[in-house]
DNA sequence: ATGCCCATGAAAATCGTTTTTCATCGACGG
DNA sequence: CCGTCGATGAAAAACGATTTTCATGGGCAT
């Protein structure tokens, strides 16, 4: 019953366009800038010359205008000076999924940046859904947001040279677009994947598997290039058969790992392309009964943190989604304020690999 | 490098008050109202009429206004817009911390519900910071947020009750405020916690430890109040050397499992009263090489998708973060799209009880 | 004393909507 | 044929800020 979905209300609210919903209920404190200047004694223009230091006012009657800001409590209405001066101070940030630990430690990174700087995050998820992403898009522009920070699900190329058209800034986190300009801030999962699948050859794995989702995606498509270029550099040619690949959830990747369970001989490890794939192969792993690392060797992509905490300890890649999303925040709130173009070529953070349990041969 | 503070602008900008970066670059596609007007042969009432649904307007009339508006592409400001009605659709979200999954799952609840009614989300957390809560909270009430979900820390009640006169709405989630009426939606604490500790005394288990953050929240307070039933219940009385209490990380779990570990007897199970805490605390019996549940029993408050998966899964209290979120957005919505007020009592959620390895005593 | 700059006020324009008011025109029922 | 209602347009007022323009008066240097 409280999760109903107030149909009616949305039917009638085909947001942004439609009826809008209530007859509007007066909300604001009703404190203006004029009653600041009537109470400091002055005129409102005086007063948004303190407001905005656009001018200089002599200290006395800037502090009687401060002194009157404080007593009343005043605070400017951001969407009125949003609407005159075309800066916001709100930026987006549109990610797969908030719920996924590596997304929402790079939001978290472009929060405390934002934060700093005084600006305020949209934030919202498309969970892999095109129009969803595009919609998004359009709504945040539309709130007045300066930037958009997104890690792009391939598409929209349009909207986005479109709003770049209309000087909203864009920025790609985690994955890029192709066929767009495009600054980005990604990680080097091309080499990550490489020295993981080098690590596992190292310690004399020899048919190693790989758990990937599509390679339609610019980070799934970087780390397969890893894998295969590790296992060439040893002469080796790679065994399709032991290449896998499907959707991003946890369930594709028990799926996965069924799948090549199902078959003979097994591989003797495993390069999970994701965290979420690792866990459902994991999961699929522990359901068979099948040890790590004394039956089957494991890697990982992206090192969530109890990795290092529950055993058998994972040997993972650990990306620097913080990082990726400070970096990305200060390089756009640096072109924001500076007013001058982004980067072309995409600022590619390196990655650490944690040896750990999962790959130890030797414990056989 | 890139990572400069840009110190410059920040000290330029008090935000809200302050200097206003930069000389308005124009941004917006210059496409108005008025511009779909001139287009469709009419005047711009007309068009407002038709995007607002105010008036009844005339089949090819409306068709020729929708036409003109997919033509030129056009999307209204919402800035203008909210200015006007009041109404921004956007909601506020305030959490301790984006990257807890706890919370982020939350966030992802609200953000689901409030998508489905054309809601955007500003999101922000705090750290625990009480002032930057505050911060919070006055921004996104100056961004015009029609309503405002948040977890609160324990403080600003004057704030709370500044912004209700006003006329934002107001929503707890995960925790509550006393000393002002806060509508909230929060789980079964209490319940939570009397059912795992009652589970480890059923399992035979009989000096139980608890390691806990402080009782200024809420949350906390509950759930050291089911640990005491529960034990109050058997006849036994607290063995106040058992109980830690400290912060809410990480490390603050894994300090107060060696204090336990640092003294005789042990306890034989230990009740974790948050998943942060848990993780602190395994790592410190993983390093001391204590065995669970062998050496010692092992239930947490709060369900992490991998105590399901890694060895040993897990015995844990699931909570319905999802569900928290959604419900929250769907009350506060309601109340916002039916003007009435929120209901009084907390909604209180149930909890379940997610039995596995790290309680099972005979496998001792 | 002259000229000039600086601080300020008053008033109006602007941002892009929504909303109101008023007038007009056409259709329709009686 | 008249009164009324519904659809529309034109114009203006709001929302709450910033910004511009213009005028004024004081202080300071020459």
């Amino acid at each position: 019953m409280t999760l109903k979905s107030f149909s009616n209300h949305r039917e009638a609210l085909l947001f942004p366009f439609g009826v809008m919903s209530l007859p509007p209920t007066p909300r604001r404190s009703p404190i203006t800038i004029r009653d600041v200047a009537r109470k400091a004694g002055t005129s409102p223009a005086t007063v948004s010359r303190v407001l905005t230091g656009s001018a200089n006012v002599r200290p006395e009657k800037r502090e009687a205008v401060l002194r009157a800001i404080a007593e009343l409590n005043y605070t400017p209405n951001l969407m009125a000076r949003g609407l005159k001066t075309q800066r916001t101070h709100i930026l987006g940030v549109i990610i797969n999924n908030i719920q996924d630990v590596f997304y929402s430690t790079v939001a978290k990174g472009i929060q405390d940046f934002a934060t700093e700087q005084g600006y305020l995050l949209l934030i919202a998820d498309t969970t892999d859904d095109l129009d969803r992403e595009r919609k998004m898009l359009q709504l945040m522009r539309d709130q007045g947001a300066e930037g958009i920070l997104f890690a792009p699900l391939g598409g929209n190329q349009d909207l986005v040279a479109e709003l770049q058209k209309e000087g909203v800034a864009l920025m790609a986190v985690d994955r890029t677009l192709d066929g767009v300009k495009l600054p980005a801030v990604l990680v080097d999962n091309y080499l990550g994947a490489k020295k993981a699948v080098a690590h596992l050859l190292d310690q004399g794995f020899q048919r190693i598997a790989l758990i990937n989702s599509h390679k339609s995606i610019t980070t799934y498509q970087e780390r397969e290039r890893g894998y295969r270029t590790a296992l060439e550099e040893t002469g080796a040619s790679v065994d399709e058969g032991l290449v896998m690949r499907g959707g991003a959830h946890r369930r594709d990747g028990k799926e996965m790992m069924q799948a090549l369970l199902a078959r003979r001989p097994w591989p003797d490890a495993v390069f999970a392309a994701s965290g979420s794939l690792a866990l459902g192969a994991l999961a699929a792993l522990t359901h068979q009964g099948v040890r790590v690392p004394e039956d089957m060797g494991f890697a990982v992509f992206d090192d969530f943190d109890y990795f290092a905490i529950l055993s058998p300890t994972m040997t993972a890649v650990r990306q620097p989604a913080y990082e990726v999303g400070r970096t990305a925040a200060a390089l756009l709130l640096g072109a924001i304020f500076e007013d001058k173009p982004l980067p072309n070529a995409p600022t590619i953070l390196p990655v650490e690999l944690m040896v750990r349990e999962s790959t130890l041969k030797q414990r056989r």
